[in-house]
DNA sequence: TGTACATCAGTGAACGCGCGTTCACTGATGTAC
DNA sequence: TGTACATCAGTGAACGCGCGTTCACTGATGTAC
């Protein structure tokens, strides 16, 4: 059933993107119910499974809207950082830091959801995740001209999971995280520490 | 009601303790379960409520283990490396990856596990949770000589934190996480990178 | 040592709640002739 | 253009399941005399 019916059906699908989204962002992804999302959209419980397969997916959807988001924060961290890697690395890690902050259960979701057991994660959304090692690699690359490939991006990826666990203890509130005052120099200081010694010492033996 | 009384209310506990662990162990914390617990533990349900508070309760006691067994692990790890702080700090890091691997569930509760909203952890179990970060403080102070007091133990829970940031991703088995054969190397790299600057560079300007 | 009574660990059926998903139905929208 | 019919988005009550916790009850254990 052409056009108009389709356009409707999507129409609905984004109005409940919206609102899973802001129900999200108000109460953390344990707070979003069918019921609710249904309300506040203004249809039927049922109409929910006709939009979309089911509430995992919605899920997935307001996650990759939550990556696209988190992707241009970061890209324009960069823009406004200097040359030097050290600088990019420092602006991104920054960025990601402010955007957890603005952003908390919108990105806490990003990393709390499963799928049950047994079901693959789309590819459409898996794409959707590259943002967060992205921008790393350039200046990565510049600091360990030794790396390259898949190394690199191993690095790359092991990067952002540094930088990330300081922020999700932190911002978990938990016993070994630190206070979120001290969470910006504190990612600093090791975004520093990661960085500093590459360049002196080059490719040295071992790492 | 004295002695033998009090004794089997605390036996009865411990074995509930015991099976708690073991499941969480087998099935995740998300598969620990009133009824299965004090059927494996030949108790009736109610029973469950009498020697503990509630089930959460019963998971604090099985992370309060878990970190008792974790800190003897990171400890071991620390004798049998040599003395120059790079070498305890990546013994540490070496003995938390291998403790993760080999703990998979267990190690997931303690950082999965959320107390309902409203309620404080209790005192007995906030202060296991030091063994995170004991060991990381002599060497850092070492390479850090410039640090101390408050500003020390930050900057051990920022070390942590990192480490357990790659850990975590990894074996999560998630998007950005490296494959679990690349982790080991990775979390030594990450580590020297952490550990190579600073000794060279002692207290800098800035960090 | 023996008897009457009190306590409280242990029992498990029942409570209470939450919640994702289905499904028989309706009515608006579109197609066929 | 008008009429008969088909399709399918949308509806919301009902299904089905899971599960932590309570509570009236029992019986074993302990105390008092």
């Amino acid at each position: 059933m052409s056009n108009k019916t389709e356009e409707k059906r999507a129409e609905l699908r984004m109005r409940l993107i919206d609102v899973a989204e802001a129900q999200i962002a108000a109460r953390g992804l344990g707070g979003l119910k069918a019921r609710e999302v249904t309300a506040e959209a203004g249809c039927a419980l049922g109409a929910l499974y006709n939009a979309v397969q089911d509430l995992d997916t919605l899920v997935l959807h307001v996650n990759s809207r939550t990556l696209a988001r988190l992707g241009a924060a970061l890209h324009a961290a960069c823009q406004g950082a200097g040359e030097a890697p050290e600088d990019v690395l420092q602006a991104l890690a920054a960025g990601y830091v402010a955007f957890a902050r603005e952003n908390r259960r919108l990105w806490s979701a990003l990393f709390e959801h499963r799928l049950p057991e047994g079901v693959e994660t789309p590819d459409w959304h898996k794409r959707d995740h590259a943002v967060l090692i992205e921008e790393i690699i350039a200046p990565l690359a510049h600091l360990r001209p030794d790396l390259a490939g898949e190394a690199l991006i191993m690095r790359a990826r092991t990067t952002f999971a540094a930088v990330h666990g300081v922020v999700q203890l932190a911002l978990q509130g938990r016993f070994v995280g630190v206070p979120e005052e001290s969470l910006a120099d504190e990612v600093a200081a090791l975004v520093s520490a990661m960085t500093r010694g590459t360049h002196l010492l080059r490719a040295g033996t071992g790492e």
